[in-house]
DNA sequence: TTGTAGGCGTTATCAG
DNA sequence: CTGATAACGCCTACAA
C-alpha cells in the first residue's frame, strides 16, 4: 500500500540507509543525492510508517488521555470537553496528536492505561477527576512514565507527581461566606461522589465558611450526587424534602447546580429569591443558564494547555519551574444567588 | 522497560513461538502449558507492544479523526465535543480507541490525515464537516482507506462515499415556513462560510421556503459568518445596519444565533418580540439560552454512533445495508422565534 | 559520502 | 504440540 523506505531505494538507485538519512535530514548526504531522492520520495507519495519508528522506541509524538464514558449523558463531558479542547490545541502547536480512550473507571479503564504505556502508544498521559488512592498515579509512578495531573490526591495522601489544581477548598469558602453575607442561615450542599480526592476539599471548604460566618455545620444539610446534572435533580429533590426551609444549594458543580435549578423550578419555586444556587467550574452553559449561575470559575481550557506544556517538558527531559501549581479560584456571581436577603 | 515474549519465553523455557501463541489463544497448545506461560505473563505484567503488531498490518483498534483547531473560542467546539462523544463512546464499547489531531484547515491538516492513514496508525478515519471539494475526501478515496462521513457533498458533487447527514435543505425550509406563518415578512439569513458542503443546501432551503410563503429573496438580506458566536454577532450587526426592519434572522448554526442574540440584545432590542431569531444544531446552550433557542435538531451524538458502526462494518468487509443514511430535521420551537405577529 | 548488517516485538509459515 | 526462521519498516552503529 504505501511507499516505503526500500521502494524509494529502488526507485533512486541508493541503498535504505542513505534514503533514511536524506529524509531525516543528516547532513553527512550529499546534496544532489538528497535532493533526488526526495523527489522520487514525494513522487511516491512517501510517508513514514509510525508504528516501524515506535517499535524502534522513538517518539510517538503522542499524548494519551482516558476519559469517563458516560452514554446517557453527554453533555456531562463539558468540563472534559474544555480540557479536552485545550490540551489538543496545545498539543496540535507542538505537533502532538491525542490518543483518546473512553471508559468506564473500572478494570477496563486501568487496561485502557496498561495499553498505551505499556503498549508503547504515547510519550506522556495527562490524566483527570482524581480519585482517592487512586490507581492510575500509582500505576504511572511504578511505570515510570510521565504523566501529568488535573487534580491534586484527597487530604492527607501525598502529592509526589506534577499536576495544576484550582484550591477548591479556597473556592467553597468563598461562596458559601457569600451567601451567608447575603443573609443565608440554611445553606445545603451537594457534594462530588465520596471516592473524588477533590470532594473533601470542597467539604472542608464549606465547613470552614460556615465556621467563619458564626453557622454550625448540620450534617444533615449535605448529600452526595454523581457530578451529572439528574445527581444535582436528585440530591435537590432530596435536600429540600427533608429541609424544606433552606435558602440556599451549593451544587460541587455547575453541571449538578443545573440540575438544582430544574428542582427548584418544578416545585414552583424561584431560583434566587426562592432558594438561592451556586455552582463550580463556570461551563459555558453556566452562563447561559435561566438564571445565570453564580459559580466559581476554574480555567479549564487554559489547564489543559499548561498540563501538555508541563508534560512536554517532562517527555523532552527539561527542568520544571513549577511542577505543582494550585490556582487561586475566582467567584462569578450572577442571578441564581439572589438577592440580599432581609 | 516492559516485558516483552522473549521474557517471558525465557522465564517459562518456552519457545517465543509457544508463548505467542499460547497468549493469543491458539488452540493447539496444550492446557498446562498455557496456564504456565499466562501465569508467567501475569507475573511480569506482560503487556503487549502494540506498534511491534502493527507493523504486522494487525488492526490498529484505532479510528481516526481530526478536527478543527480553534484556540479562542473553545465552545465553539459544541458540535465537536457531541460528535467525538458520540463517536467515543460507541468506539469504546467496540475496544476501539481514537486518535484525535486538532488541525486548522490547510496543508497541515491534510498532513495530519497522511500521518493516520500512511502512517499506519488507525482503521479508519471519520470526518466531519464536509467541504467544497474536500481533499480530504479526495485522499481517502485515492488511499482506498475506509472512512465515513458527517455531512454529505455540496449540491453537484458526487456523493460516492458511506455518509450520515441531516436534510439541512428541508430543515431551512422549515424554519422558514415557520417563520412567514408567524407573520415575518422580512427575513435575514447568516450563512456558513462559502466552502462548506452544506451552505447551499442552508441556502435552497431558505429561498424554499421564502417561494413556498410567497415572499421574494433579497439577496441583501443574506451574510456569511464563521461558524462561531462572533460571526453572528457580525453578522447580526451587519444586517441590522442596513436593514432595520428586519423582524427575524435565522442563523445556520446555534452558535452563530446565539451572538445573533447578543448583537440583537446588545441594541436594546428583544428577542423574540422585536426580532425573532432561529439556530440550527439544538446543542445543548440552545435549551439554556435566554431566551431559549428555536433551532432546527441534529441528532449529533446519535450520529457519531452510528458513524462507528457503519465505518466498523467497513472496516471488517461486513455489508452496510444503509451507507448513505439522510435524516429528516426536526423543529424545535421555544421563544427565541417569538409570538405570531398581529 | 554511501552501504551493510542487525535488531526493535510480534506473528505466520513451515518443520519436526 | 512445539520450535526455528523470516518478515513487517525503520534507524543506527560500524565499515568501506
Amino acid at each position: 500500500m504505501g511507499a516505503t523506505l526500500k521502494d524509494i531505494a529502488e526507485k533512486s538507485g541508493y541503498s535504505v540507509t542513505t534514503v533514511s538519512r536524506a529524509l531525516s535530514g543528516y547532513d553527512d548526504v550529499n546534496e544532489q543525492t538528497r535532493q533526488h531522492i526526495i523527489s522520487v520520495a514525494n513522487s511516491l507519495g512517501y510517508e513514514p510508517n509510525l508504528p516501524a519508528r515506535h517499535l524502534r522506541g522513538l517518539s510517538t509524538q503522542t499524548i494519551g488521555m482516558v476519559i469517563p464514558a458516560n452514554d446517557q449523558t453527554f453533555s456531562a463531558h463539558d468540563f472534559f470537553s474544555q480540557l479536552l479542547t485545550g490540551v489538543g490545541d496545545a498539543a496540535s502547536r507542538e505537533r502532538y496528536d491525542l490518543l483518546i480512550s473512553t471508559q468506564i473507571p473500572g478494570e477496563e479503564e486501568m487496561a485502557a492505561y496498561r495499553r498505551m504505556v505499556r503498549g508503547n502508544r504515547v510519550d506522556g498521559m495527562v490524566l483527570a477527576r482524581t480519585r482517592q488512592h487512586d490507581p492510575r498515579i500509582a500505576y504511572l509512578q511504578e511505570q515510570g512514565h510521565p504523566f501529568v495531573v488535573s487534580g491534586r490526591s484527597a487530604p492527607g495522601e501525598p502529592n509526589d507527581y506534577p499536576f495544576i489544581d484550582v484550591d477548591s477548598q479556597a473556592g467553597l469558602r468563598i461562596l458559601t461566606e457569600f451567601l451567608i453575607e447575603l443573609g443565608h442561615r440554611r445553606i445545603g450542599l451537594i457534594l462530588p461522589p465520596e471516592d473524588i480526592a477533590y470532594t473533601d476539599y470542597r467539604h472542608n471548604g464549606y465547613r470552614e465558611g460556615l465556621a467563619h460566618g458564626g453557622l454550625e455545620y448540620q450534617a444533615d444539610y449535605v448529600v452526595y450526587g454523581d457530578l451529572l446534572r439528574s445527581g444535582g435533580y436528585r440530591g435537590a429533590q432530596r435536600l429540600l424534602d427533608t429541609h424544606p426551609l433552606l435558602t440556599a444549594i451549593i451544587a460541587c458543580n455547575d453541571l449538578m447546580a443545573l440540575g438544582t435549578m430544574s428542582a427548584i423550578q418544578g416545585r414552583g419555586l424561584q431560583v434566587g429569591p426562592d432558594v438561592a444556587v451556586a455552582g463550580f467550574d463556570d461551563i459555558p452553559a453556566a452562563e447561559y443558564a435561566h438564571p445565570a449561575l453564580t459559580t466559581i470559575q476554574q480555567p479549564i481550557y487554559e489547564i489543559g494547555q499548561r498540563l501538555v506544556h508541563m508534560l512536554l517538558a517532562i517527555v523532552r527531559g527539561e527542568d520544571l519551574p513549577e511542577s505543582q501549581i494550585l490556582l487561586q479560584p475566582k467567584l462569578v456571581v450572577r442571578a441564581s444567588s439572589g438577592p440580599k436577603l432581609t
